[in-house]
DNA sequence: AACTCGCTCGACAACGTTGTCAGATTGCTA
DNA sequence: TAGCAATCTGACAACGTTGTCGAGCGAGTT
């Protein structure tokens, strides 16, 4: 013999498990859920049926009949899943959804307005319960669809525009002002910044933290000290190299972003300066505090953002309503070292140095 | 007047296109899937009322009914999402994927048996087409319905047990034999070997390099600067302190994981032998080369592996055949400094020091 | 003028599942 | 013993979509 039965094609369906246990498909169903109400014997029947077949249920298909719709699954459209600030949220957001089985799908967006769209068509066409979106796009308000539709939609790190949703943000504001100001109260007057694309909103509100908070002390920057519109480490490298070798180098270099600030740190190595120029960046980074100077940083706590993310998202799946709310998880500055070498301006002006609240 | 028309109570479907449209729900499908054979004018009222409606195709229900059933989502079964390989390989696969429009569903194991299971199933009940696995149990068996049912399974880094499919693997053993080498080759004769738990194949398979390389030159290593179970960066600065801080400490460490790397280094910076005892680790990691010494490594290369899994993927889902078979990516030995500071046996035994091709 | 051909279009069923409902069986009460 | 509630079970429809098939129509052929 070379088929014992009948040999469904592809998967064992419900109805090859219904009929093998000599039941409805219902009450196969029935068991298979759980829904109860079967007998005993049925339902041992069924499961032998279930295992022999090695059954599996087809919760898309399930998702489609059922009340809610529910696909158990939502949807995560990061920057590049492989950065570590966007693989720590997708991480918790992964943590917070395990506890109720539910699944991630998750993008890179590069950066790129065309496959951050592209990304939540192809997610929502998928019935994802729900939306995590870091944007790259100048303005979401193609989202009206399916917010008015109540997928619950949960911006992270940069604000929305153009349509009105809960956002968990950085302060950038408030983290690069206190950057700045931890560089002036160690005797920094001439501090550089070197930014991220200032197509992306949290760059410009880091610069414009840097700025108020230099201005608060009376410092207006040189416009040779200051760099914008640098993505790849490469680039800021070469900037900072710039910078540093120009006629009155900056003492003191605030990087506000991740990348920027890791090429910085290899042109302040490569000029042997980096036991004397201080730095601050924004964004903490693996093994920070494993490079000689260890490296100060304002910390984000994108772990933190993720589960709170993932909190309001599930509050709402939950049938919670509220208006829309930004939430901006705090900053913390990590003195480690670079942040710490003095400058030429020692005590600056108030007395004693001036330290943010812990 | 609240409403303009009959305001479909959730997402609109192609019925409500079609009822504005004035067509048949078929003749909607043709035109929203290009199928062709419409004229123009229902083309043009079809299209009208996607707009007017803002309509979305559900995809789920249109992989339920369609000729091959694919949901164009594969599933990533990765240790952990936010760690370095781990959402290196998730990127390389969504690069692939993305080329044809494939969404990536990912999961973290963190080593457990039971997890990895869990997410298969949840995976796979979602209908993912196809499966890639970095196992964390002893055994896969329980695979072999999915395997038998057609899906595309590709295991990496770690063989498949029990069951018999594609798999991506490193060469754990060259690898490690290699960074020996290296390190004998510059005068080490005491090397001591910190590695991950030996639960895991590619630890144990590293370890035999570790000690066959040794034992190549002669050298049986001692059994105090041998330590497994290393998971956690704490547990491996603890046990290389101990090894370091004992009497006749090693003079070369070889770290057979990413995290007992940094561990280990840990201890030598703090008992300021960094500069003084040799180290290779296995796996890179981000600033390797920042670190001082820079540090040398044997890297593997987990962008090539996950493009290697998907194509293999991508190719048994095209229909193409083959009998499973196992790849094997290369590591690279890359020279920093770490690795290269001398030990107290210069010119080992074979004359000039061997090095590896590079 | 009768016929065929090609094209457009819609009715219907089906994908695998679950909600609804009514029928069948059992056990209990009066 | 009749009556009734509680329990179990299956037929059927439906979720949103697409494959199948045949009807309708105008144009071209003999």
């Amino acid at each position: 013999m070379t088929e014992s039965a009948a040999a469904p094609r592809g998967r064992p369906t419900l109805r090859d498990v219904a009929l093998l246990a000599g039941v409805s498909t219902k009450t196969a169903s029935r068991v298979v859920t759980g829904e109860g109400g079967v007998t005993a014997a049925k339902v041992a029947a069924v499961q032998d049926a279930v295992a022999k077949l090695g059954y599996r249920p087809n919760f898309t298909a399930s998702s489609l009949r059922r009340a809610n719709g529910r696909t158990a699954a939502i949807a995560a459209v990061l920057e590049d899943v492989s950065n570590p600030f966007s693989s720590a949220l997708h991480r918790a957001l992964e943590d917070v959804a395990r506890e109720r089985d539910v699944m991630i799908f998750a993008g890179s967006v590069d950066e790129d307005p065309a496959r951050e769209r592209a990304l939540i068509h192809a997610f929502t066409t998928r019935q994802a319960d729900a939306l995590v979106v870091v944007p790259a796009s100048d303005n979401q308000r193609y989202l009206a669809g399916e917010v008015n539709a109540g997928t619950p939609v949960v911006f992270v790190d940069r604000p929305p525009v153009g349509i009105d949703v809960d956002a968990v943000l950085v302060d950038n504001h408030a983290g690069a002002a206190q950057a700045v100001h931890h560089l002036v109260a160690h005797g920094h007057r001439d501090v550089a910044f070197l930014g991220d694309l200032l197509s992306i909103a949290t760059a410009r509100q880091r610069f414009q933290g840097y700025k108020e908070a230099l201005s608060d002390h009376g410092i207006r920057p040189s416009a040779e000290h200051i760099a914008h519109d640098l993505h790849a480490e490469a680039n800021a490298e070469a900037a900072a190299r710039r910078m540093l070798t120009g006629e009155a180098p900056p003492t003191a270099l605030f990087t506000a972003q991740n990348l920027v600030t890791i090429g910085a740190l290899r042109a302040l190595r490569s000029l042997g300066l980096h036991e004397r120029v201080a730095l601050v960046g924004f964004d903490d980074f693996p093994l920070a505090d494993l490079l000689q100077p260890p490296v100060t940083v304002v910390a984000q706590d994108p772990s933190a953002m993720g589960r709170l993310a993932a909190s309001l998202i599930f509050r709402r799946l939950d049938g919670e309503t509220w208006p829309p709310t930004t939430h901006h998880v705090p900053t913390r500055l990590i003195a480690r070292g670079s942040g710490e070498i003095p400058g030429p301006h020692p005590a600056a002006e108030g007395g004693s140095p001036v330290e943010p609240p812990s």
